[in-house]
DNA sequence: CTCGAAGACTTTAGCACTAAACTTAGAAGG
DNA sequence: CCTTCTAAGTTTAGTGCTAAAGTCTTCGAG
């Protein structure tokens, strides 16, 4: 299988070579635009793809995972409904009854109905599950300042900073005449 | 249901608030870390509901354009194996042989043995998949003009380049000492 | 007081994914 | 040749999700 005229074999383009390969496609591409937009969905997968490592390490997995930070957030007592928790996480409230159901059998939560409205039903973290928490985040941390590491700390602010612009311009979407950015919830 | 005991109903937190309830639990927490992380987070999934949208608009999946963004970066004849296309997606060969009936059966992609080597297989785009890209990168990209709205051109520039080293950071992360960035794939 | 309606979950059916076993074509070696 | 090995896809079993129907509590109107 050394023929000259074998296939070389594709190879997974870099973030350049993409650029270059969408502006031959599409010559009304922004090349700037598109690197900002690129990097960030690629800078994502892989930063969920090492979270998703290293909680596995704690015996949870990433979806566990996002319900514990959710309780945290929500502040002591860490207490929160289905519907409520399915409704931060972008999930239906079907699905977050078989999660809580899987977390509560590996005594990360509890799950109570409420007395004083019995439609309700409260989950609550569990000290094994804040401790959880707290070991993930003390791992999470430690790969988001190696990520940051080769960032001054001007840098890092400067970063932030433009980072929240356009996530301000992505939550507060409102009804412009013209704009697009206005069903985005 | 007007009494003053009653919860007032938990609020989702904003990226500020967030960042504060995590310090409250963590102390150890660089805030300027955490803001740049956080930011990416939710920038991100707000974007991928943002694009889910817009290709439904146009009939396919957010799953589908993924493979059609795919074949187009590969190049004219837009050809890819199963297997290459599920290695550049992170998935599994068996999810794409499924995706790809799918798209067969909807005209997007053809499905053949190639018959230099019969072990394997050639998707290809077809005319209607590469007209569905381009109407779709056509929506991505006004989208994303939109999004960049508030930043200037040296803005934007520099935020190109400072996620550019982030990634670069997680992309080639090599085997330095104590490095913890050195299985990320 | 009773009925109807709404709200908050749960259940059911179906789909997309993963992991692992299986199939088949080509490559390598005796 | 004929066997074995490897590579590329497909198939199977099981998990987690969505959409839609179902259940049960509470609220409001007659």
């Amino acid at each position: 299988m050394s023929e000259s005229t074998e296939e070389p074999g594709p190879h997974e383009p870099s973030l350049d070579e993409q650029i270059a390969a969408y502006q031959r496609e599409f010559r009304d591409l922004d090349p700037q635009v598109e690197q900002v937009v690129s990097a960030l969905g690629r800078l994502n997968r892989r930063m969920n793809v090492a979270y998703g490592r290293q909680v596995a390490a704690l015996g949870i997995s990433n979806a566990e995972w996002e319900v514990l930070k959710t309780l945290v957030l929500a502040g002591a007592p860490y207490r929160l409904g289905p519907g409520e928790l399915a409704k931060r996480l972008g999930l239906t409230p079907a699905a977050m009854t078989h999660r809580v159901d899987r977390m509560a059998g590996e005594g990360l939560v509890t799950r109570d109905r409420d007395e004083n409205n019995r439609v309700r039903v409260i989950v609550e973290l569990t000290d094994e599950g804040r401790t959880k928490w707290l070991e993930a985040m003390r791992m999470a941390s430690d790969f988001e300042e190696d990520l940051l590491q080769d960032l001054s700390g001007d840098e890092r602010g400067v970063l932030g900073e433009l980072l929240v612009r356009l996530l301000r311009r992505v939550e507060h979407a409102q009804p412009d005449a013209g704009g697009r950015l206005t069903d985005l919830d």
